[in-house]
DNA sequence: GGTATGATTGACT
DNA sequence: GTCAATCATACCA
């Protein structure tokens, strides 16, 4: 899934009258303690170890949706965490769903895109493109940074986050592995 | 039935 | 830089 998480980046995902450009991405896996797949099957992780392509949406903190694309083949636990997109079609609706106006600010991280995207745990388990959620795929190699993970206490050595080289609408700046 | 914890954000010192 | 908001989930009693 490391390569999906690389691959993602460039690519679109759009949403009703919403889309926007992926910028930023994280790669999680069964094998290491970060990914919630980490603890086994549960009815929370079940969607993690179904088939791929489906989306895999967690609701955290009480007050954020955490959007993901399962990328692990059917019975392996594994996920994408779309962590920031740059905004490119319903920027209206985005604002008046964030309450904010600064571009920069409607989708700079994984809770402030589910909210501009207006996608929530009633999307969790959606299949990609059969739903009201579709993923188009970049038609070029952009140019793509690698470095750690952001806001988790483990398996924080891993460089499985990446981004879309000096953008303007990444959640934080490259931080090393 | 009760408690600890988090793939975050926004406001404040 | 620090800290509170706020609740589903997992785990223990």
């Amino acid at each position: 899934m490391v390569e999906v998480a690389h691959d993602l980046i460039g690519a679109k995902v759009v949403h009703g009258s919403t889309a926007g450009t992926i910028v930023e991405t994280e790669a999680y896996h069964e094998s290491e303690p970060a990914c919630h797949a980490y603890i086994g099957r549960t009815p929370r992780t079940e969607v993690l170890f179904g088939p791929p392509g489906h989306a895999y949406v967690y609701f955290s903190y009480g007050m954020h949706n955490l959007l993901n694309f399962v990328t692990g083949e059917q019975g392996e636990g594994a996920a994408v965490l779309i962590r920031a997109l740059e905004p490119s079609a319903g920027l209206g609706l985005m604002r008046r769903r964030r309450g904010v106006e600064r571009l920069e600010d409607l989708c700079s991280g994984p809770g402030k895109l589910t909210q501009a995207l207006g996608v929530s745990l009633e999307h969790n388990g959606l299949e990609l493109g059969a739903g009201s959620i579709e993923v188009v795929e970049r038609d070029s190699e952009p140019e793509i940074e690698s470095g750690a993970r952001v806001g988790i206490s483990k398996a924080t050595e891993l460089p499985w986050r990446f981004c879309l080289a000096g953008s303007r609408f990444v959640s934080r700046p490259r931080i090393a592995a």
